[in-house]
DNA sequence: TATCTTATTAAAGAAAATCTTTATGCTTCT
DNA sequence: AGAAGCATAAAGATTTTCTTTAATAAGATA
């Protein structure tokens, strides 16, 4: 026995004698409702008679479909019970590891707005968040450096490293002659940005840009960019640091750039996502990426405009 | 509530288990193996988790569809059920009023064909055959003579017109001088093929070839094509007429064509065929057209062949 | 009754879903 | 181990389905 053809004008149907009109059932499917006349027509087409009366007044069953009407019924019921059953079991949650600073300072800020679009989506971020558990590899990796071999990645953003400090150590050297200005203050430096990634520290900035004379390679160093902020807070010293991590700092105060805008370096390195081939067939991951990649691309921009320049440039 | 999506997804499932292999399934929904798997997983992908355990000995439910196999089940039988009551209602009559030349000549004969390629439609011909009740309109006309305006219509063929006579006619004029040859047979008229129409009867036939000096009008009127050949067949006389309708005759020897074959003349009518515009909607019009439209097609091929000329030469 | 409002329909083109094809991989059976 | 059978992947083609815009019709309102 063939199966069971015309499920979608089956379902239009049912819809709009439920409701009672068109319209209405078009709502429910959210298309339109030449769509929903369309489905119904072309069931009848294939049937050659009519099976649903359309007046002004409402819509109503035809004489010819008043038998199976009762069938029909129970079998959308039955499908939404198992809609609702699995839908109930449905999960919706993207397992990200990533470059701790970045998600902490990058991620964690602008997850509020997708999650905001996307109330059900849980998020695992290293090991931690809204599902703690991990199960399995994670949907998305992120890191900072070259490309990786045999992978299909994503370019996020290349950073854009420039000294920052607290607003009291800004004002501090602002009074000092530019060839010493920094001469004498401690200098904190990250692990991160070396110059094998096409990143600079504080011996390079102070080789191209001047502004100190001895000691440029001397300081306390931090593995991570968190730890290194809570010592400027603290007055403790000045910083080279990537940009795209501290811009809500800077705008808000709790960071100065104490230097021109140019005066900073591109990193060769560029912070990269790598997305699960099979994670990326479920839908939320899908809309996790592009959202990823739109926001990226704007963090791109707003540093093209802080710098003047391109990355590699 | 918004409704049930995918439909098609489900239906898949259900086969799958139900059937023990995407392979089973497919054959029952006349679609490929790897349809069916697209199918399912696109709706695994949407829930986040999987569905069918994929076996070579065998597919099956798995933990998470446990709950709901029961109501997926339930609703494709009731389905099942709308589907049967309503093909049972299923109409597939095609209602013709055509010229009854034509229909008795040249559709009745061929319509065995198309009957035999869909046994369960159902023909009404001028009020009568399988479904004598009429019902409404026509589902097509068909017509002998000039196109029509504000129609949407189709060319069937343009038929040669040649006369025709017994056998033994035939032989009997067979050994008369050429330029009298016809001269004191009695003559059959039909009153269809009309100068008007382009078409010729004996007086412009004798006009054009000769075989005969005298009383080219003169002789028996038919209004019918049937009629006028039993008066062939009885020997009295000849008839000037349409070689598509006397085809199979002169094939089994009941008639002959005195004369050279490229002794005859287009007519410029033709048979014309229009279909109801929402008659072609439904699927078996559709295929009962395009069969229409190939055998006039072959039809016209096959008189061409016969007179060595197109229509209009 | 005339006009207005709202719902359905028609047609064409756009978009999306679905399917086929071809090649590949995994189990099970021999 | 090799072969056979079934499921899967990927790409491209096809078909379905939907939207848009405009037209039509049936009630409602004045």
């Amino acid at each position: 026995m063939a199966a069971v053809t015309h499920l979608r004008a089956l379902q239009a149907l049912e819809l709009a004698i439920r409701k009672g009109s068109l319209k209405d059932a078009a709502a429910e499917l959210a298309i339109t409702p030449a769509a929903i006349g369309q489905r119904i027509r072309a069931l009848e087409d294939y049937l050659g008679f009519d099976l649903l009366v359309r007046g002004r007044s409402g819509t109503r069953p035809t004489k010819e479909l008043d038998a199976a009407m009762a069938h029909l019924n129970a079998a959308f019921r039955e499908l939404e019970t198992v809609a609702r059953l699995l839908e109930f079991q449905r999960v919706n949650e993207i397992h990200i590891s990533a470059d701790t600073d970045w998600a902490d300072l990058w991620l964690e800020p602008r997850l509020a707005e997708f999650q905001a679009a996307n109330p059900n989506t849980l998020f695992c971020i290293n090991g931690v968040g809204d599902v703690p558990v991990r199960l399995g590899q994670a949907d998305c990796e992120v890191w900072f450096g070259e490309e990786r071999d045999g992978d299909t990645q994503d370019l996020l953003f290349h950073d854009y490293l420039q000294p920052v400090s607290s607003p009291v150590n800004t004002e501090r050297i602002r009074v000092r002659p530019e060839d010493v200005r920094l001469e004498g203050f401690p200098l904190l430096h990250l692990d991160c940005y070396t110059a094998d990634g096409g990143g600079i520290g504080w011996p390079e900035w102070i080789g191209q840009f001047g502004y100190r004379k001895t000691a440029p390679g001397i300081g306390i160093r931090y593995r991570k960019v968190m730890h290194a902020l809570e010592a400027v807070y603290a007055d403790s010293g000045f910083l080279v640091c990537g940009r795209s991590l501290v811009q809500p700092m800077l705008d808000d105060g709790r960071l100065r750039a104490p230097f021109s805008e140019s005066e900073g370096a591109w990193s060769r390195n560029a912070y990269r996502v790598s997305f699960r081939h099979d994670a990326l067939r479920r839908e939320q991951t899908e809309r996790f990426r592009n959202w990823l990649l739109g926001k990226a691309s704007e963090t791109q921009a707003e540093l093209q405009n802080v710098a003047g320049t391109r990355p590699g440039q």
